[in-house]
DNA sequence: GATGAATGAGTGTTCATTCAT
DNA sequence: TATGAATGAACACTCATTCAT
């Protein structure tokens, strides 16, 4: 949001800090090796942020955003019931975004010196997630109780998202059919 | 299962160490900070452990054996519905098991070299959960969808422990009722 | 001496190292940080200076001119006693002049690698005051001991000085009457 | 105070860091240099101090208990006129006592986040230093201006130790005679 | 069983300085 | 004149681990 460009330099970082995060996780991971993977050394990482957490907490920024993005643009489409798209999309964007991946380890189990501020960017796109399918949910039937659905579709996103966090791509259609199918019964 | 008896300056450590490692993870963790809780030496913790790791893995053995003695009791339960007395323990038995936290944390995101052991003995557990609730649906009635339902069980399961691992018990109840509402409909 | 004319930017750039200099000293002192305090960026300082011991020595340059200035200005005033005038007007100088501040700390504890150069040039304004006090006192009276009048009062100079520098003008009028007290008995 | 018995490897350090930092002051001394001094590695340093700040701390405690040691043994021999032996073993000390010179340096031109721990430690000091000449200026005549004189020799003192601290011991008979004969002169 | 002392490897971070622009 | 980016060297400090006692 604040940087609408990045140079090119400080894009490779975060690229590569990404990877190395999500692999690691905050504590577990090192500007030094970050570096390496850029080409560049330690102390040129400090020429684009002023530290280690300023460099995580831009790239959960970024993670929000693209969240944000992905889920706008699954509940803009046409779709069979209310927040199947996004259910059926889960899957490969999980296999293609890393900041995808970023995202799930790091807002289910923060560093703990930053809970505070990922916990509030986060419920943000919990937020915001929650009101694509309580507007869903009304639109395609009047009848429906929304708030005990809307939940209820909360939480079949996070037994997929750990699904994918846990066990990676493997069994996630079983878990996709077994939790669909759960939802889609409480739809009629 | 090595040790059934532990030493009361082992055990004391072992506490002390969970209640760390639950608050910062693996990595964030530091020997020298248990060791203080424990008011005892860094050095002294070798006397009963080769290595962080092994008091780590210790840990996740325990909170292992714990989550399954925890999930055999309320399997074990006389109840209206497959699996209901189980979800309706979690609440409190996350407020009041620190080892649940901790086994929370650790399975879904583990120490990147400790990645494959934990989830050997992680995926013991959830095949244990997967018999309890098999057992308790073909039990409950002969016409249901085992299969099915055993899945759609253990991601209700996922998504309960997301909500206690992520936003606590605050608004536990809430998502307890929508979860345990969509499940309980696909019964019938 | 070399810098007649002084761009403003330049001079600026004095400006803030000086106070910077006064706080920290040159060893705990930061590039970065003065140039914060000016506005410009650290590289910019070099287009002013070739490096950090140059602007050190400037500024040192600079307070021992100003401490030369002072001192002369001060023994060409008409005055009751020898040296009376400078001493009275130490407190005054010490709270307006941040040079002269800098030069307290820079001339009784110079950074070791310039040890050398800071002597040589306070050596000088050293001589120069003997030289004052050494013909005052010559004027004032015939019959004193100008050799070890002149040295006293060196002595009570840094006396003053040291009170300034340790506790700064709190206490420095009883300390004054004191050592002005003392040299006045011997002028008899 | 603290510690009455201080390890062999412990007091290696201090006599080390004692020199090192004698020379380049708090900000430019380095742990990698004190410790190649003593021939252990860095790490070995933080096994008896928790940092740099509790090094330099005590060895500013070890210098004002020697200083107050001196000052005690000075003031308890017999002396023609008051204060006269502590001016006289001034050179001396300051040649073999090497904490004698830190903490001159260091109470004059303390490192900024210290100075108000330095001060409260060195400013005793000085209430002893004055107790000591007041006593003995009143039991030396009862006819004497204690509080000026008592001012007067603290000033005269500073003024010695700014001769040793700026000019080493080269120069510091002739300051001696001088401040001594201004303060013998104000005794009649 | 416990510990004081030590250590090699590593941490994030700051430093003064350079250089192409 | 100014700066963004980079860097080698150094910084204080923490780490898990070892070992003699």
């Amino acid at each position: 949001m604040s940087n609408l460009v990045r140079s090119a330099a400080k894009q490779r970082i975060c690229d590569a800090a990404l990877e190395h995060f999500v692999c690691y996780g905050y504590d577990g991971a090192s500007l030094q090796q970050i570096a390496e993977m850029v080409g560049i050394r330690k102390a040129s990482i400090y020429a684009h942020f002023t530290n280690k957490d300023a460099l995580f907490l831009t790239l959960v920024e970024d993670a929000i955003a693209a969240a944000n993005q992905f889920v706008d643009r699954c509940f803009a489409k046409q779709q069979n019931f209310p927040g199947q798209f996004y259910c059926d999309a889960l899957k490969q964007h999980y296999q293609q975004a890393l900041h995808f991946r970023f995202l799930l380890r790091t807002a289910y189990v923060p560093p703990q010196h930053l809970t505070q501020n990922i916990s509030t960017l986060y419920s943000k796109h919990l937020t915001r997630c929650e009101q694509h399918i309580s507007l869903a949910l009304s639109q395609h039937s009047a009848s429906l109780d929304v708030t005990y659905l809307s939940q209820a579709y909360l939480g079949v996103i996070d037994s997929l998202h750990i699904e994918l966090l846990y066990a990676g791509t493997a069994d996630f259609d079983k878990r996709l059919d077994a939790m669909w199918r759960l939802f889609a019964t409480a739809l009629h």
